[in-house]
DNA sequence: CTCTTTCTATCGTATGACTTTATCCGCGAA
DNA sequence: TTCGCGGATAAAGTCATACGATAGAAAGAG
Protein backbone atom coordinates (compact mmCIF):
# COMPACT_ATOMS: atom_id res chain seq x y z
CA UNK A 1 0.00 0.00 0.00
CA UNK A 2 1.89 2.80 -1.19
CA UNK A 3 0.64 6.41 0.03
CA UNK A 4 1.61 9.29 -1.60
CA UNK A 5 0.74 12.13 0.75
CA UNK A 6 3.61 14.71 0.80
CA UNK A 7 5.38 15.63 3.69
CA UNK A 8 4.77 19.37 4.30
CA UNK A 9 7.36 20.33 5.49
CA UNK A 10 10.23 17.83 3.98
CA UNK A 11 13.42 18.64 4.13
CA UNK A 12 14.30 16.69 1.51
CA UNK A 13 14.67 18.10 -1.89
CA UNK A 14 13.44 15.64 -4.62
CA UNK A 15 14.99 17.16 -7.12
CA UNK A 16 18.30 16.25 -6.26
CA UNK A 17 19.98 13.16 -6.96
CA UNK A 18 21.24 13.19 -3.29
CA UNK A 19 17.86 13.61 -2.31
CA UNK A 20 16.22 10.43 -4.67
CA UNK A 21 18.96 8.20 -3.40
CA UNK A 22 18.33 9.09 0.28
CA UNK A 23 14.63 8.71 -0.20
CA UNK A 24 15.36 5.40 -1.84
CA UNK A 25 17.74 3.87 1.20
CA UNK A 26 14.66 5.42 3.53
CA UNK A 27 12.17 3.66 1.49
CA UNK A 28 14.61 0.30 1.85
CA UNK A 29 15.22 0.45 5.71
CA UNK A 30 11.86 1.33 6.75
CA UNK A 31 10.12 -0.95 5.40
CA UNK A 32 12.72 -2.97 6.73
CA UNK A 33 13.99 -4.68 3.24
CA UNK A 34 17.78 -3.60 4.71
CA UNK A 35 17.35 -5.31 8.06
CA UNK A 36 18.83 -3.67 10.92
CA UNK A 37 22.58 -4.18 10.95
CA UNK A 38 22.29 -5.18 7.63
CA UNK A 39 25.54 -2.97 5.53
CA UNK A 40 24.61 -0.80 2.70
CA UNK A 41 25.62 -1.79 -1.00
CA UNK A 42 29.25 -0.80 -0.76
CA UNK A 43 30.36 2.76 -1.72
CA UNK A 44 31.66 1.83 -4.82
CA UNK A 45 29.40 -1.09 -5.99
CA UNK A 46 26.70 1.20 -5.58
CA UNK A 47 27.59 1.80 -9.07
CA UNK A 48 26.47 -0.88 -10.60
CA UNK A 49 22.83 -0.60 -8.35
CA UNK A 50 22.45 2.51 -9.02
CA UNK A 51 24.16 5.08 -11.44
CA UNK A 52 25.31 7.98 -9.18
CA UNK A 53 28.44 8.56 -8.23
CA UNK A 54 29.85 8.15 -4.84
CA UNK A 55 29.42 12.04 -3.88
CA UNK A 56 26.17 11.78 -4.02
CA UNK A 57 25.90 8.67 -2.45
CA UNK A 58 27.65 9.68 0.21
CA UNK A 59 25.81 12.69 0.97
CA UNK A 60 22.47 10.84 0.97
CA UNK A 61 24.34 8.55 3.47
CA UNK A 62 24.79 11.90 5.76
CA UNK A 63 21.66 13.04 5.44
CA UNK A 64 19.83 10.28 6.80
CA UNK A 65 22.34 9.46 9.45
CA UNK A 66 21.60 12.77 11.03
CA UNK A 67 18.09 11.04 11.43
CA UNK A 68 19.11 7.74 13.03
CA UNK A 69 18.63 6.09 10.25
CA UNK A 70 22.31 4.52 9.48
CA UNK A 71 25.31 4.77 11.20
CA UNK A 72 28.51 4.96 9.29
CA UNK A 73 31.46 4.05 10.67
CA UNK A 74 34.68 4.00 9.38
CA UNK A 75 36.00 0.88 7.51
CA UNK A 76 33.52 -1.26 8.68
CA UNK A 77 30.47 -0.31 6.93
CA UNK A 78 27.54 1.45 6.72
CA UNK A 79 24.91 -0.38 8.63
CA UNK A 80 20.93 0.60 9.09
CA UNK A 81 20.76 1.48 12.52
CA UNK A 82 18.29 -0.30 14.72
CA UNK A 83 14.89 0.92 15.14
CA UNK A 84 14.81 2.45 18.41
CA UNK A 85 17.59 4.87 16.94
CA UNK A 86 15.22 6.44 14.64
CA UNK A 87 13.96 9.73 14.89
CA UNK A 88 10.71 9.08 14.48
CA UNK A 89 9.55 12.27 15.46
CA UNK A 90 11.37 13.86 12.66
CA UNK A 91 8.79 15.03 9.36
CA UNK A 92 10.87 13.01 6.49
CA UNK A 93 10.92 9.80 8.36
CA UNK A 94 7.94 9.79 9.60
CA UNK A 95 6.73 10.66 5.57
CA UNK A 96 8.49 8.09 4.68
CA UNK A 97 7.02 5.83 7.10
CA UNK A 98 3.70 6.84 5.49
CA UNK A 99 4.54 6.11 3.02
CA UNK A 100 6.40 2.40 3.37
CA UNK A 101 4.64 0.91 6.05
CA UNK A 102 1.45 2.94 7.16
CA UNK A 103 0.02 0.09 9.32
CA UNK A 104 -2.34 0.90 12.05
CA UNK A 105 0.36 0.54 15.39
CA UNK A 106 1.61 3.46 14.10
CA UNK A 107 -1.09 5.43 13.35
CA UNK A 108 -2.14 4.40 17.25
CA UNK A 109 0.92 5.41 18.21
CA UNK A 110 0.57 8.57 17.17
CA UNK A 111 -2.49 9.70 18.05
CA UNK A 112 -1.24 8.60 21.80
CA UNK A 113 1.18 11.01 21.37
CA UNK A 114 -1.28 13.30 20.29
CA UNK A 115 -3.61 12.78 22.80
CA UNK A 116 -0.41 13.63 25.29
CA UNK A 117 0.72 17.06 23.44
CA UNK A 118 -2.31 18.42 21.80
CA UNK A 119 -4.51 19.26 24.66
CA UNK A 120 -1.75 20.57 27.23
CA UNK A 121 -0.63 22.82 23.95
CA UNK A 122 -4.05 24.15 23.55
CA UNK A 123 -4.04 24.69 27.49
CA UNK A 124 -1.12 26.73 27.21
CA UNK A 125 -2.01 28.57 23.71
CA UNK A 126 -5.37 29.30 25.54
CA UNK A 127 -3.47 30.88 28.55
CA UNK A 128 -1.02 32.71 26.40
CA UNK A 129 -1.86 33.61 23.42
CA UNK A 130 -1.45 36.70 21.91
CA UNK A 131 -4.10 38.44 19.49
CA UNK A 132 -1.90 38.05 16.32
CA UNK A 133 -1.78 34.53 17.30
CA UNK A 134 -5.31 33.86 17.79
CA UNK A 135 -5.79 35.97 14.39
CA UNK A 136 -4.03 32.85 12.54
CA UNK A 137 -5.96 30.49 14.55
CA UNK A 138 -9.42 31.85 13.31
CA UNK A 139 -7.84 32.26 10.25
CA UNK A 140 -7.60 28.94 9.67
CA UNK A 141 -10.83 27.53 11.34
CA UNK A 142 -12.52 30.12 8.56
CA UNK A 143 -10.45 28.52 6.39
CA UNK A 144 -11.76 24.19 7.13
CA UNK A 145 -15.24 26.14 7.20
CA UNK A 146 -15.13 27.96 3.75
CA UNK A 147 -13.53 25.33 1.54
CA UNK A 148 -15.11 21.94 0.53
CA UNK A 149 -14.88 19.12 3.11
CA UNK A 150 -11.42 17.29 2.47
CA UNK A 151 -10.55 19.38 -0.34
CA UNK A 152 -6.57 20.79 -0.91
CA UNK A 153 -7.22 24.10 0.94
CA UNK A 154 -9.46 22.69 3.80
CA UNK A 155 -6.84 19.91 5.07
CA UNK A 156 -4.07 22.46 4.66
CA UNK A 157 -6.48 25.07 6.93
CA UNK A 158 -6.94 21.90 9.14
CA UNK A 159 -3.19 21.95 9.68
CA UNK A 160 -2.90 25.12 9.62
CA UNK A 161 -5.66 25.29 12.61
CA UNK A 162 -3.02 22.89 14.98
CA UNK A 163 0.24 24.07 13.70
CA UNK A 164 -1.12 27.76 14.89
CA UNK A 165 -1.87 26.14 18.73
CA UNK A 166 1.71 25.22 18.81
CA UNK A 167 2.98 28.48 17.51
CA UNK A 168 0.67 29.70 20.09
CA UNK A 169 2.28 28.26 23.07
CA UNK A 170 5.48 29.84 22.44
CA UNK A 171 7.67 26.51 23.74
CA UNK A 172 10.10 26.23 20.80
CA UNK A 173 10.51 22.20 21.68
CA UNK A 174 6.82 21.78 22.05
CA UNK A 175 6.72 23.71 18.80
CA UNK A 176 8.74 21.14 17.07
CA UNK A 177 6.04 18.07 17.79
CA UNK A 178 3.34 20.62 15.74
CA UNK A 179 5.14 18.71 11.96
CA UNK A 180 4.95 15.18 13.43
CA UNK A 181 1.05 15.91 14.64
CA UNK A 182 0.16 17.65 11.29
CA UNK A 183 1.89 14.36 9.23
CA UNK A 184 -0.47 12.75 11.61
CA UNK A 185 -3.88 14.26 10.57
CA UNK A 186 -2.98 14.34 7.03
CA UNK A 187 -2.33 10.81 7.00
CA UNK A 188 -5.84 10.29 8.57
CA UNK A 189 -7.48 13.05 6.62
CA UNK A 190 -5.92 11.08 3.35
CA UNK A 191 -7.67 8.04 4.28
CA UNK A 192 -11.23 9.78 4.72
CA UNK A 193 -10.92 11.89 1.82
CA UNK A 194 -13.85 9.91 -0.21
CA UNK A 195 -15.89 9.25 2.99
CA UNK A 196 -18.73 10.89 3.79
CA UNK A 197 -19.47 15.00 5.48
CA UNK A 198 -20.45 13.05 8.91
CA UNK A 199 -16.83 13.13 10.21
CA UNK A 200 -16.25 16.17 9.05
CA UNK A 201 -19.17 18.05 10.17
CA UNK A 202 -18.98 16.90 13.77
CA UNK A 203 -14.63 17.52 13.18
CA UNK A 204 -15.71 21.29 11.99
CA UNK A 205 -17.73 21.33 15.16
CA UNK A 206 -14.91 20.18 17.40
CA UNK A 207 -12.73 22.73 15.94
CA UNK A 208 -15.16 25.26 16.55
CA UNK A 209 -15.16 24.42 20.31
CA UNK A 210 -11.40 24.14 21.06
CA UNK A 211 -11.21 27.51 19.36
CA UNK A 212 -13.98 29.11 21.33
CA UNK A 213 -12.20 28.00 24.82
CA UNK A 214 -8.99 29.66 23.32
CA UNK A 215 -10.70 32.92 22.56
CA UNK A 216 -12.04 32.93 26.51
CA UNK A 217 -8.77 32.14 27.54
CA UNK A 218 -9.75 29.37 29.19
CA UNK A 219 -6.93 26.75 29.28
CA UNK A 220 -9.05 24.01 31.29
CA UNK A 221 -11.44 23.63 29.03
CA UNK A 222 -9.22 24.03 25.47
CA UNK A 223 -7.24 21.34 26.79
CA UNK A 224 -10.62 19.21 27.55
CA UNK A 225 -12.22 20.36 24.08
CA UNK A 226 -8.55 19.46 22.62
CA UNK A 227 -8.94 15.86 24.04
CA UNK A 228 -12.33 15.26 22.68
CA UNK A 229 -10.92 16.45 18.96
CA UNK A 230 -8.24 14.46 19.23
CA UNK A 231 -9.96 11.25 20.42
CA UNK A 232 -13.03 11.77 17.48
CA UNK A 233 -10.71 11.60 15.15
CA UNK A 234 -9.00 8.62 16.01
CA UNK A 235 -12.21 6.70 16.28
CA UNK A 236 -13.18 7.69 13.08
CA UNK A 237 -9.84 7.17 11.78
CA UNK A 238 -9.99 3.51 13.31
CA UNK A 239 -13.00 3.23 12.05
CA UNK A 240 -11.76 3.78 8.31
CA UNK A 241 -9.15 1.39 9.01
CA UNK A 242 -11.40 -1.39 10.06
CA UNK A 243 -13.28 -0.60 7.16
CA UNK A 244 -10.40 -1.08 4.94
CA UNK A 245 -9.13 -3.93 6.69
CA UNK A 246 -12.26 -5.68 6.03
CA UNK A 247 -12.87 -4.98 2.41
CA UNK A 248 -9.08 -6.08 1.98
CA UNK A 249 -10.02 -9.47 3.80
CA UNK A 250 -13.16 -9.99 1.75
CA UNK A 251 -11.61 -8.96 -1.56
CA UNK A 252 -9.05 -11.91 -0.36
CA UNK A 253 -11.64 -14.39 0.32
CA UNK B 1 28.47 29.88 29.49
CA UNK B 2 29.91 26.87 27.58
CA UNK B 3 29.31 23.63 29.53
CA UNK B 4 30.43 20.54 28.02
CA UNK B 5 27.82 17.94 28.73
CA UNK B 6 28.64 15.53 26.15
CA UNK B 7 24.83 14.47 24.83
CA UNK B 8 23.67 10.58 25.80
CA UNK B 9 23.23 9.96 22.05
CA UNK B 10 24.58 11.91 19.46
CA UNK B 11 25.04 10.97 15.88
CA UNK B 12 27.57 12.93 14.82
CA UNK B 13 31.44 11.18 15.06
CA UNK B 14 33.36 14.44 16.03
CA UNK B 15 36.34 12.57 15.20
CA UNK B 16 36.01 12.83 11.77
CA UNK B 17 36.32 15.82 9.43
CA UNK B 18 33.04 16.76 8.33
CA UNK B 19 31.33 16.22 11.99
CA UNK B 20 34.07 19.17 13.90
CA UNK B 21 32.67 21.61 10.46
CA UNK B 22 29.04 20.65 11.33
CA UNK B 23 29.56 20.96 15.22
CA UNK B 24 31.31 24.57 14.48
CA UNK B 25 28.46 25.60 11.96
CA UNK B 26 25.98 24.54 14.29
CA UNK B 27 27.15 26.44 17.11
CA UNK B 28 27.56 29.04 15.05
CA UNK B 29 23.76 29.09 13.72
CA UNK B 30 22.19 28.28 17.48
CA UNK B 31 24.30 31.07 18.87
CA UNK B 32 22.89 33.67 16.67
CA UNK B 33 26.53 34.54 15.25
CA UNK B 34 25.10 33.89 11.73
CA UNK B 35 21.58 34.85 12.49
CA UNK B 36 18.26 33.09 10.53
CA UNK B 37 18.61 34.42 6.73
CA UNK B 38 22.74 34.65 6.51
CA UNK B 39 24.62 32.94 3.88
CA UNK B 40 26.89 30.64 4.91
CA UNK B 41 29.88 31.16 4.07
CA UNK B 42 30.49 30.15 0.03
CA UNK B 43 31.34 27.19 -0.75
CA UNK B 44 34.67 27.93 -2.98
CA UNK B 45 35.42 30.75 -0.35
CA UNK B 46 35.56 28.75 2.76
CA UNK B 47 38.85 27.32 2.20
CA UNK B 48 40.40 30.98 2.88
CA UNK B 49 38.07 30.72 6.30
CA UNK B 50 38.46 27.13 7.65
CA UNK B 51 41.09 24.81 5.85
CA UNK B 52 39.07 22.00 4.84
CA UNK B 53 37.97 20.35 1.30
CA UNK B 54 34.65 21.19 -0.18
CA UNK B 55 33.32 17.45 0.09
CA UNK B 56 33.81 17.86 4.26
CA UNK B 57 31.89 21.00 3.79
CA UNK B 58 29.21 19.57 2.05
CA UNK B 59 28.85 16.97 4.31
CA UNK B 60 28.38 18.52 7.37
CA UNK B 61 26.05 21.03 5.38
CA UNK B 62 23.61 17.95 4.56
CA UNK B 63 23.69 16.54 7.94
CA UNK B 64 22.76 19.75 9.20
CA UNK B 65 20.04 20.32 6.53
CA UNK B 66 18.53 17.01 7.69
CA UNK B 67 17.93 18.66 11.35
CA UNK B 68 16.45 21.76 9.43
CA UNK B 69 19.27 23.81 10.84
CA UNK B 70 20.42 25.21 7.40
CA UNK B 71 18.86 25.27 3.84
CA UNK B 72 20.80 24.95 0.51
CA UNK B 73 19.29 26.57 -2.79
CA UNK B 74 21.32 26.39 -6.30
CA UNK B 75 22.48 29.92 -6.90
CA UNK B 76 21.20 31.44 -4.14
CA UNK B 77 23.55 29.87 -1.21
CA UNK B 78 23.09 28.04 1.74
CA UNK B 79 21.53 29.74 4.66
CA UNK B 80 20.47 29.41 7.60
CA UNK B 81 16.75 28.20 8.10
CA UNK B 82 14.25 30.33 10.53
CA UNK B 83 14.53 29.07 13.72
CA UNK B 84 11.03 27.45 13.59
CA UNK B 85 12.25 24.79 10.93
CA UNK B 86 15.24 23.46 13.58
CA UNK B 87 14.24 20.47 15.07
CA UNK B 88 14.53 21.12 18.97
CA UNK B 89 14.48 17.82 19.85
CA UNK B 90 17.39 16.51 18.06
CA UNK B 91 19.71 14.90 20.50
CA UNK B 92 22.92 16.60 18.40
CA UNK B 93 20.43 20.15 18.19
CA UNK B 94 20.02 19.80 21.71
CA UNK B 95 22.87 18.80 22.60
CA UNK B 96 24.43 22.21 20.97
CA UNK B 97 21.89 23.94 22.59
CA UNK B 98 23.20 23.73 25.99
CA UNK B 99 26.62 23.94 24.87
CA UNK B 100 26.13 27.29 22.65
CA UNK B 101 23.50 28.92 24.71
CA UNK B 102 21.80 27.01 27.80
CA UNK B 103 19.30 30.05 28.48
CA UNK B 104 16.79 29.44 31.15
CA UNK B 105 13.92 30.10 29.00
CA UNK B 106 15.14 26.69 26.96
CA UNK B 107 15.47 25.14 30.57
CA UNK B 108 11.65 26.14 31.47
CA UNK B 109 10.28 24.93 27.91
CA UNK B 110 12.22 21.41 28.23
CA UNK B 111 10.19 20.92 31.46
CA UNK B 112 7.43 22.37 30.31
CA UNK B 113 7.55 19.47 27.49
CA UNK B 114 8.90 16.98 30.42
CA UNK B 115 5.87 17.28 32.48
CA UNK B 116 3.47 17.17 29.04
CA UNK B 117 4.99 13.88 28.30
CA UNK B 118 6.65 11.93 30.98
CA UNK B 119 3.56 11.54 33.45
CA UNK B 120 1.60 9.92 30.00
CA UNK B 121 4.83 7.71 29.84
CA UNK B 122 4.97 6.50 33.12
CA UNK B 123 0.69 5.75 32.85
CA UNK B 124 1.68 3.69 29.90
CA UNK B 125 4.78 2.12 31.12
CA UNK B 126 2.84 1.22 34.62
CA UNK B 127 -0.31 -0.25 32.28
CA UNK B 128 1.84 -2.17 29.94
CA UNK B 129 5.25 -2.40 31.40
CA UNK B 130 6.57 -6.27 30.99
CA UNK B 131 8.83 -8.63 32.92
CA UNK B 132 11.32 -7.51 31.43
CA UNK B 133 10.91 -4.02 31.17
CA UNK B 134 10.36 -3.81 34.80
CA UNK B 135 13.69 -5.22 35.39
CA UNK B 136 15.32 -2.58 33.84
CA UNK B 137 13.83 0.07 35.31
CA UNK B 138 14.27 -1.24 38.53
CA UNK B 139 17.77 -1.93 37.70
CA UNK B 140 18.25 1.94 36.90
CA UNK B 141 16.56 2.85 39.98
CA UNK B 142 19.64 0.57 41.75
CA UNK B 143 22.23 2.36 40.36
CA UNK B 144 20.75 5.62 41.32
CA UNK B 145 20.63 4.55 45.04
CA UNK B 146 24.04 2.47 45.33
CA UNK B 147 26.41 5.38 43.82
CA UNK B 148 27.28 8.44 45.26
CA UNK B 149 24.85 11.18 44.55
CA UNK B 150 25.91 13.27 41.34
CA UNK B 151 28.25 10.73 40.09
CA UNK B 152 28.96 10.10 36.24
CA UNK B 153 27.09 6.65 37.40
CA UNK B 154 24.08 7.97 39.26
CA UNK B 155 23.59 10.07 36.29
CA UNK B 156 24.15 7.10 33.96
CA UNK B 157 21.46 5.53 36.07
CA UNK B 158 18.71 8.17 36.14
CA UNK B 159 18.62 8.94 32.91
CA UNK B 160 18.67 5.03 31.99
CA UNK B 161 15.59 5.31 34.74
CA UNK B 162 13.44 7.94 32.52
CA UNK B 163 14.54 6.07 29.31
CA UNK B 164 13.26 2.59 30.48
CA UNK B 165 10.00 4.23 31.27
CA UNK B 166 10.24 5.71 27.57
CA UNK B 167 10.83 1.85 26.04
CA UNK B 168 8.05 0.35 28.62
CA UNK B 169 5.29 2.79 26.79
CA UNK B 170 6.01 0.03 23.77
CA UNK B 171 5.10 3.66 21.56
CA UNK B 172 7.98 4.33 19.17
CA UNK B 173 7.24 7.45 18.52
CA UNK B 174 6.93 8.68 22.12
CA UNK B 175 9.82 6.98 22.80
CA UNK B 176 12.09 9.76 20.31
CA UNK B 177 10.87 12.09 23.12
CA UNK B 178 13.37 10.17 25.45
CA UNK B 179 16.52 11.67 24.25
CA UNK B 180 15.39 15.37 24.76
CA UNK B 181 13.90 14.32 28.07
CA UNK B 182 17.21 12.95 29.23
CA UNK B 183 19.34 15.99 27.60
CA UNK B 184 17.24 18.29 29.92
CA UNK B 185 17.71 16.09 32.93
CA UNK B 186 21.21 15.64 32.38
CA UNK B 187 21.41 19.21 31.88
CA UNK B 188 19.97 20.39 35.06
CA UNK B 189 21.94 17.47 36.73
CA UNK B 190 25.06 19.13 35.79
CA UNK B 191 23.97 22.29 37.09
CA UNK B 192 23.11 20.46 40.51
CA UNK B 193 26.73 18.39 40.93
CA UNK B 194 28.46 20.08 43.25
CA UNK B 195 25.24 20.72 45.26
CA UNK B 196 24.23 19.54 48.88
CA UNK B 197 22.31 15.99 49.28
CA UNK B 198 18.60 17.50 50.12
CA UNK B 199 17.69 17.91 46.86
CA UNK B 200 19.18 13.79 46.04
CA UNK B 201 17.62 12.76 49.02
CA UNK B 202 14.03 14.29 47.66
CA UNK B 203 14.33 13.10 43.81
CA UNK B 204 15.26 9.46 45.26
CA UNK B 205 12.59 9.28 47.30
CA UNK B 206 10.49 10.43 44.00
CA UNK B 207 11.42 8.17 41.91
CA UNK B 208 10.97 5.22 44.31
CA UNK B 209 7.55 6.21 44.44
CA UNK B 210 7.08 6.34 40.29
CA UNK B 211 8.60 2.82 40.69
CA UNK B 212 6.35 1.59 43.03
CA UNK B 213 3.08 2.72 41.23
CA UNK B 214 4.64 1.34 37.93
CA UNK B 215 5.56 -2.24 39.99
CA UNK B 216 1.89 -1.96 41.47
CA UNK B 217 0.68 -1.68 37.39
CA UNK B 218 -1.19 1.37 38.75
CA UNK B 219 -1.37 3.95 35.66
CA UNK B 220 -3.00 7.22 37.46
CA UNK B 221 -0.71 6.83 40.54
CA UNK B 222 2.62 6.65 38.28
CA UNK B 223 1.21 9.32 36.78
CA UNK B 224 0.73 11.91 39.11
CA UNK B 225 4.19 10.50 40.67
CA UNK B 226 5.60 11.53 37.63
CA UNK B 227 3.97 14.97 37.93
CA UNK B 228 5.78 15.42 41.30
CA UNK B 229 9.04 13.79 40.37
CA UNK B 230 9.33 16.72 37.07
CA UNK B 231 7.76 19.59 39.27
CA UNK B 232 10.50 18.94 42.40
CA UNK B 233 13.16 18.78 39.49
CA UNK B 234 12.04 22.04 37.90
CA UNK B 235 11.82 24.13 41.31
CA UNK B 236 15.27 23.24 42.58
CA UNK B 237 16.75 23.59 39.02
CA UNK B 238 15.16 27.17 38.62
CA UNK B 239 16.55 27.75 41.86
CA UNK B 240 19.72 26.91 41.23
CA UNK B 241 19.35 28.97 38.03
CA UNK B 242 18.55 31.78 40.09
CA UNK B 243 21.39 31.43 42.49
CA UNK B 244 24.04 31.25 39.99
CA UNK B 245 21.83 34.57 38.19
CA UNK B 246 22.67 36.33 41.36
CA UNK B 247 25.83 35.10 41.91
CA UNK B 248 26.50 36.76 38.12
CA UNK B 249 25.00 39.84 39.51
CA UNK B 250 26.67 40.26 42.45
CA UNK B 251 30.17 39.60 40.44
CA UNK B 252 29.44 42.47 38.37
CA UNK B 253 28.34 44.77 40.84
C1' DC C 1 45.67 -23.51 18.82
C1' DT C 2 46.97 -18.76 19.73
C1' DC C 3 49.26 -14.72 18.83
C1' DT C 4 51.28 -11.58 15.64
C1' DT C 5 51.98 -9.69 11.21
C1' DT C 6 50.53 -8.42 6.89
C1' DC C 7 47.14 -7.28 3.63
C1' DT C 8 43.08 -5.71 1.71
C1' DA C 9 38.77 -3.69 1.55
C1' DT C 10 36.33 0.43 2.73
C1' DC C 11 35.55 4.75 4.49
C1' DG C 12 37.34 9.64 4.82
C1' DT C 13 39.25 13.51 2.51
C1' DA C 14 40.94 16.32 -1.29
C1' DT C 15 40.73 18.30 -5.91
C1' DG C 16 39.34 19.86 -10.47
C1' DA C 17 36.13 19.79 -14.01
C1' DC C 18 31.72 20.00 -15.56
C1' DT C 19 26.36 20.51 -15.09
C1' DT C 20 22.22 22.45 -13.44
C1' DT C 21 19.52 25.96 -11.66
C1' DA C 22 17.79 30.16 -9.85
C1' DT C 23 18.55 34.92 -9.57
C1' DC C 24 19.75 39.25 -11.53
C1' DC C 25 19.84 42.55 -15.01
C1' DG C 26 19.20 44.68 -19.19
C1' DC C 27 16.72 44.92 -23.34
C1' DG C 28 12.76 45.63 -26.01
C1' DA C 29 7.71 45.82 -26.52
C1' DA C 30 3.22 47.49 -24.91
C1' DT D 1 6.92 53.87 -17.42
C1' DT D 2 5.89 49.28 -16.79
C1' DC D 3 5.96 44.71 -17.85
C1' DG D 4 7.79 40.49 -19.63
C1' DC D 5 11.32 38.00 -21.79
C1' DG D 6 15.93 36.06 -22.22
C1' DG D 7 20.67 35.80 -21.57
C1' DA D 8 24.59 36.28 -18.26
C1' DT D 9 26.20 34.61 -14.04
C1' DA D 10 27.11 32.77 -9.56
C1' DA D 11 26.43 29.25 -6.62
C1' DA D 12 25.17 24.67 -5.51
C1' DG D 13 25.04 19.95 -7.47
C1' DT D 14 27.33 16.08 -9.68
C1' DC D 15 31.06 13.37 -11.32
C1' DA D 16 35.64 11.08 -11.71
C1' DT D 17 39.83 10.32 -9.69
C1' DA D 18 43.32 9.91 -6.36
C1' DC D 19 45.37 9.11 -2.01
C1' DG D 20 45.48 8.35 3.06
C1' DA D 21 44.10 5.85 7.17
C1' DT D 22 42.52 1.98 9.47
C1' DA D 23 39.39 -1.89 11.00
C1' DG D 24 39.06 -6.43 10.28
C1' DA D 25 40.28 -10.53 7.85
C1' DA D 26 43.65 -13.61 6.31
C1' DA D 27 48.02 -15.61 6.55
C1' DG D 28 51.95 -16.93 8.83
C1' DA D 29 54.97 -17.88 12.99
C1' DG D 30 55.46 -19.86 17.43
Amino acid sequence: MLLHVRARSTRLNPDRLFGQVAHRLAVAIITGASPAGALLPNEDDLKGEISVSRTAYREAVKFLSGKGLVEARPKSGTRVAPREAWNLLDPDVLAWHFEADPNEKLIRDLFELRLFVEPSAARLAAQRRSATDLQRIEAAFRGMVENPPYAERTVTADLAFHEAIFAATGNPPLQCLAPAVCATIQWSLFLKAPDDRFFFTASLIDHERVLEAIVQRDGELAAARMSGLVIDSLNSTLRLLAGRAEANASKIA
